[in-house]
RNA sequence: GGUCCCGUAGAUCAGUUUGGAGUGAUCGCCACCCUGUCAAGGUGGAGGCCGCGGGUUCAAAUCCCGUCGGGACCGCCA
């Protein structure tokens, strides 16, 4: 049907009879005798000249045939790839009519996301949608090339499965033969994976789809895509260095430059210097521990478990009052008491001094010590927040991204493995502990005499779990699992959970790891937030064909819509009404 | 469950703070003119439940209440 792609001609192709197809993105008409015709594909434009008229208007999907030529001197245009030649039209074949497009096909005017949204297919033609798929179906192949050459083998796993009680909210299919009873879709193929270790994959990973149904984000939607993997007789050094080969392989791939070796961070490093468990490391703004600073002091304010502060560069000119007021009332919303701030000045000796109103609180010694702690000098603006130590670690640690994160596209690539995460998250109600990740995760090999002190020491348990962190973004995590089932018995006697639950919410799980499991570990991580960050987009529905809007709703296809009544007999549904 | 921002022509926006005659602009669309344009140019034209509902008022795009839709975030996402 065709001979060349539209943007791919060049002046190698002079004197060449060719034939192209495409859609008319844009024409120039010069009444009845010429007429210039943009002609498109995914690969470029292409200036078709069609002496005489034709009715083509824009989007119009057409098929042309002529011969290649140079364009007129003075004419060339060189903001186009196939700007220095042309095609003389000798046929046009019209293979479909079009009506105007829903919004400006320009790359320039940026559209409501709805429209773009309930017209998807019109939007994928745009450049920006054609190079955000293409790039996501290179990081696909080469994560699978990369895994492949590695040894691994990809197993594809179910999509109806048993609802496991644990984990975030389940999607529900209900069962048409057995009605009352349901299918959850998987939020990952987390259990399926650990089978696979006992049945003796060796080495497992697919490309997943996960499901979950929680609320909608920039960088989360419903449904996501996961490298999946999971490999057996290996530790976490292994997991690293597998992972990050797939993941270096893509940056090279997509980047053009392969990233240095992933720096590590412990979890409490993380915390403590950059108040979150994924830090943002393109930037610096750490928070700052002046706790032993304030520790006696006569500032009622600063009389408390923890004192840590920022230091904003150049703050004290850059914020407005009204600013400031704001980012209070921001920490305030985060759960801060208060915000101190504090304009750096020098004083009549051109030293550094605090002068604000909380800072007459200060003595002389305390500012003194605040300054060389934060390393601020004049003009600078610093923040301080005083109360436990975790509000403060997770107050400065939205206030330093509020005041600092640069542009998704701007900073470079930060990788990071945040590794040493705690067993525990916190203690429930009835005193056992909460897992911070899910309860086959092992225990750091270190910790393991700690299970037994009990109470409020079970928080300092580490696992052996660690997150792969870029610019700020989750985005996957792993972990060595449990093969033992003394030990596997052990935590879930920590975690409340009896032998009788246990059974019945992993049974198949226990069962499979008394035949025989070898020791395992593995990884996840999110191929939709990589894909956006290595092309500089804050949202990963632009790295999706076809997302759902914040409220779960695809405007295209209208789904969530109703069943009919039929279809809920068959499954023995009833809908209740909703209360008005 | 909560906080904040947005909703005016097919698209992008102005007008809303401080209510006042007929809601404008640009692009696109339609018709005509035009033989070297490339975000072509010219002339003319069509196109609006100002998201929806209620309230205040002599009078509402504008003020108030509610609601729907979109977005960002907190909670949530083992």
């Amino acid at each position: 049907m065709r001979t060349d792609m539209c943007g791919r001609l060049t002046t190698a192709d002079i004197g060449r009879t060719i034939t192209v197809c495409g859609w008319v993105d844009r024409r120039r008409e010069h009444g009845e005798h010429l007429a210039f015709v943009d002609l498109r594909d995914h690969t470029g434009v292409l200036q078709c000249v069609i002496d005489g008229s034709r009715d083509l208007r824009s989007e119009y999907v057409a098929r042309m045939t002529g011969v290649v030529r140079p364009r007129p001197e003075g004419t060339v245009n060189p903001d186009l790839a196939t700007g220095e030649v042309e095609v003389d039209v000798a046929s046009v074949e019209i293979l479909s009519q079009a009506e105007p497009p829903p919004f400006p096909m320009d790359e320039r005017t940026s559209v409501d996301e709805t429209i773009r949204l309930r017209h998807r297919y019109v939007d994928l033609r745009k450049n920006r949608m054609q190079r955000n798929l293409r790039t996501r179906a290179v990081v696909n192949s080469t994560i699978r090339r990369a895994m492949e050459e590695q040894g691994f083998v990809e197993v594809e796993t179910p999509m109806l499965i048993a609802s496991t009680p644990e984990g975030a909210r389940d999607f529900v299919v209900p069962s048409r033969k057995e009605p009352g009873s349901f299918y959850a879709l998987p939020q990952s193929p987390q259990l399926f994976k650990q089978l696979c270790m006992v049945g003796g994959i060796d080495r497992y990973y697919q490309i997943a789809r996960c499901l979950r149904d929680e609320d909608l984000r920039a960088d989360r939607q419903f449904e996501f895509m996961q490298l999946d993997a999971e490999a057996s007789f290996v530790n976490q050094e292994d997991v690293f260095e597998f992972i990050s080969r797939a993941v270096a392989d893509v940056v090279e791939a997509v980047a053009g430059e392969r990233p240095a070796e992933f720096p590590r961070i412990s979890w409490s490093d993380s915390m403590e210097r950059f108040g979150n468990d994924k830090p943002d490391t393109r930037f610096g703004m750490e928070l700052v521990e002046l706790t032993a600073i304030f520790e006696g002091t006569g500032a009622r304010v600063f009389q408390a478990d923890c004192v840590k502060g920022i230091c904003l560069a150049g703050g004290a000119e850059s914020l407005s009052r009204n600013q400031i007021d704001s980012l209070v009332e921001d920490c305030k919303r985060w759960g801060a008491k208060g915000l101190a701030w504090m304009r750096v000045v020098a004083d009549d000796n051109a030293t550094a001094t605090l002068d604000a109103g909380v800072a007459k609180f200060l003595s002389v010694e305390e500012s003194a010590a605040v300054i060389e702690a934060l390393d601020a000098v004049p003009g600078d603006m610093v923040f301080l927040v005083a109360d436990t130590r975790r509000l403060v670690q997770r107050v400065l640690g939205m206030l330093r991204l509020a005041l600092g994160r640069p542009a998704v596209d701007e900073g470079g690539l930060k990788f990071l493995w945040v590794v040493d995460f705690p067993l525990f998250d916190a203690l429930g109600e009835d005193g056992s502990p909460i897992p911070a990740h899910h309860p086959f995760t092992m225990v750091h090999p270190d910790d393991m005499e700690k299970l037994d002190a009990g109470g409020e020491a079970l928080l300092d348990v580490r696992s052996q779990s660690y997150d792969l962190v870029l610019n700020g973004w989750e985005l996957g995590s792993g972990s060595v699992r449990i093969h033992r089932s003394d030990i596997q018995g052990r935590i879930f006697e920590l975690l409340g959970i009896g032998a009788e639950e246990a059974r019945a919410k992993f049974g198949f799980l226990l069962d499979a790891f008394r035949f025989g499991a070898p020791p395992h570990a593995g990884f996840a991580f999110g191929i939709d937030r990589l894909t956006a960050l290595l092309l500089g987009e804050e949202n990963i529905r632009e790295v999706i064909a076809f997302p759902k809007t914040q409220s779960g709703a695809d405007p295209l296809t209208n789904a969530p819509g109703p069943l009919d009544a039929g279809q809920l007999e068959e499954l023995g549904l009833r809908v209740i009404p909703r209360a008005t």
